[in-house]
DNA sequence: GCGTCGTTCGACTCGCGGGTCGAACTGACA
DNA sequence: TGTCAGTTCGACCCGCGAGTCGAACGACGC
């Protein structure tokens, strides 16, 4: 029989050090994500937390400077998601605009369904500190710039036509964020179903210029 | 010269005790929902609202019996906006379906806009106590059950077709309640010109039966 | 065995903010 | 002028929860 191995809250065996903190970290913002977007951000105590991981409140304090910084940070992964995609984004010239519509979509509705992306956009920004939110607050700025040069793209190449950017870019993301409100990861849709259905939507709401 | 008026922080000379007391809590929603929707809920402490009136924190407490109330209060001036309009939504059968989904949508945006439809869309009901939760939640359900039972008139009569009732009007309400998030009532746009040019999107969304 | 470093936790501090209490003020009416 | 109901506020209470501290514990190198 194996040797008991010692009661370790994480219960994974220790190989590197460094390595084994940032994956507990990773697991503490997973964890976070999860409960501030269930009960609310300020509805969860760092105690609810702890206890969801089976480790002490000051415990959390040695991955994280504050309650703060754990929703930030998961804000931070969620915006990254996009913007620091694996696969960047394709850029603009390569396929037609809708294709490129079409491909943020997919990244769009990928992000929201995950833990962070959920949190991204179901707690509010006020929440956050002065500094956090200014980038925070900048990073979605920045994913909002992207839908809206793919509408400008389209109405060059005449794929997607709109006679106001930010009014198609906010019914958009309206119905993107919406989308952790009603729908659940483990029913019967798929992500990539979802995905595609409202990209149908969509398309129908931006159509190409008449022929 | 008139005698001069003794200070009265709501600035308004008495004349029905029971009017002014429903209009001085009046008052005190509409203040309240607009702080709660500009810094958040759990941001606004109750001192805030009542310096924002030059009244003093217990004065509230006079008109309200917890800082929960107000807040539910104010969402459930929200929903009736829609749910007991003064006029109500024309019955199932009285036109098209296409045109009270129209109507619907006037509705809804007009409410989305106003200070207590904005809280209602922007204040989540996690800081709501469980009974005022369920009744804040129970009217939302019913709203969404208005367009639900448009939607399936309209794949009746003709006028409105989606294969998907709920993704439609999850999608629906995903551009709508994004609105206070990004328009200005005291912008260049107008609420009816804003309503007219989201109409349009929806409609060319949920197209009529191909002819 | 022994020091060291990384990690964890029990027990604590403390300020913020929701909520309360009793006194004081006002206007109406006799 | 006195009384009473309606209204307002200064001063206070107090619990919750974020954040801290020092001790203890584990694994590792020697």
């Amino acid at each position: 029989m194996p040797k008991a191995t010692p009661k370790r809250p994480w219960g994974e065996a220790i190989q590197d050090r460094g390595e084994q903190f940032e994956l507990k970290r990773q697991v503490v913002l997973r964890t976070a994500a999860r409960i501030y977007t269930q009960r609310g951000f300020h509805e969860t105590t760092l105690a609810d937390i702890a206890d969801e991981l089976n480790i002490s409140k000051p415990t959390l304090y040695y991955y994280f400077r504050s309650k703060d910084e754990i929703l930030f940070e998961c804000h931070r992964l969620g915006i990254e998601a996009i913007t620091d995609g694996e696969t960047p984004m394709p850029p603009p010239g390569s396929g037609t605009a809708r294709e490129r519509l079409h491909e943020f979509l997919r990244r769009y509705v990928r992000m929201v369904v995950d833990d962070f992306g959920t949190c991204l956009v179901m707690t509010g920004t006020n929440a956050l500190g002065p500094e956090n939110r200014a980038e925070v607050v900048g990073g979605r700025r920045q994913i909002d710039g992207m839908l809206r040069e793919i509408l400008e793209e389209g109405a060059r190449d005449g794929t997607l036509v709109c006679d106001d950017v930010k009014l198609t870019s906010m019914f958009v993301f309206g119905a993107m964020n919406w989308i952790p409100h009603w729908y659940h990861r483990d029913g019967p849709v798929s992500v990539e179903a979802l995905s595609e259905r409202l990209i149908a939507f969509v398309d129908r709401a931006v159509p190409p210029a008449r022929s």
